[in-house]
DNA sequence: TTCCTTATTGAAAATTATTTTCAATAAGGA
DNA sequence: TCCTTATTGAAAATAATTTTCAATAAGGAA
């Protein structure tokens, strides 16, 4: 697995903590706040220190296994990141996202920004916030 | 000005930490966070509570008169904003930040993700990060 | 398997960021 | 100038994040 083999390639170890957070992001739907991750595990019964799920997010935001993804409200949480880059279309009532790629596209748009402000653009934010199809559906 | 009328428009008043808080972001370069413009207005010796830097920032927020830029690393400032909708374009070295419009050019683009996901897309945030042109000759 | 090294953990404390409360102040219309 | 009431700032309360450190456990070596 990917986890498996970034870890050890730096001499890190597969450890409890490590395998919750990522098996909590993978079964979220919507992006996670730390304290949410760690209620989960709570309700899990897997009791891993809320400092671990820091520690733990900052680890696999180094080795690019999650991303952090913005409220529009401004807090943020992470979601597992597939590979590659990609951006993140969140749900405005319910939180749910979905990953989309697009770089290509986005690349004529940013060649031209760097041409006008001279900047050297490496990195970019792209998210999108909407309604998603079951929310509309509910509407009252 | 803006300022003075939109205030006016809700029975909100003009005081004068609501104007230091826009003239320091005036003066600024790039995104300030509300500890750094608290900051500024002790050495302006302007001395407004740090309170009221939070409460203005939300109210100007609010009014659209300032706007939430993310920084790379999660932690967010704030910037005046021009009217329209716009993004920003932040050095991530010295942190200076350039406004630039361009929903135009997304249009197209949020239409095909909103067609693929069936989510209605109303708002986004898109951020770029890069080295501006003075950091860039600074090279050491 | 067992041992050993050392990365990792979790609890608590420390730090930092943000929000709430509330009496005192001041903006600005009458 | 007066009066109403939005606004302020200090302090307390709350929330979020980081640091410290002794105890634990991962996983390579024997």
């Amino acid at each position: 697995m990917e986890l498996q083999e970034k870890l050890h390639n730096k001499g890190l170890r597969l450890t409890y903590p490590r395998r919750e957070v990522v098996a909590i992001l993978n079964a979220a739907a919507s992006p996670l706040t730390p304290q949410s991750i760690y209620q989960r595990s709570v309700e899990r019964k897997s009791d891993i220190g809320l400092v671990s799920v820091y520690r733990t997010l900052e680890l696999l935001s180094e080795l690019d296994l999650v991303r952090r993804v913005h409220g529009h409200d401004g807090c943020h949480g992470y979601v597992l990141a597939s590979p590659g880059h990609h951006h993140h279309l969140v749900c405005r009532k319910c939180g749910k996202a979905v990953e989309f790629s697009g770089s290509a596209d986005l690349s004529d748009f940013i060649a031209k920004i760097q041409k006008e402000t001279s900047y050297k653009i490496d990195e970019h934010i792209l998210q999108l916030y909407g309604i998603c199809p079951k929310c509309q559906k509910e509407r009252h």
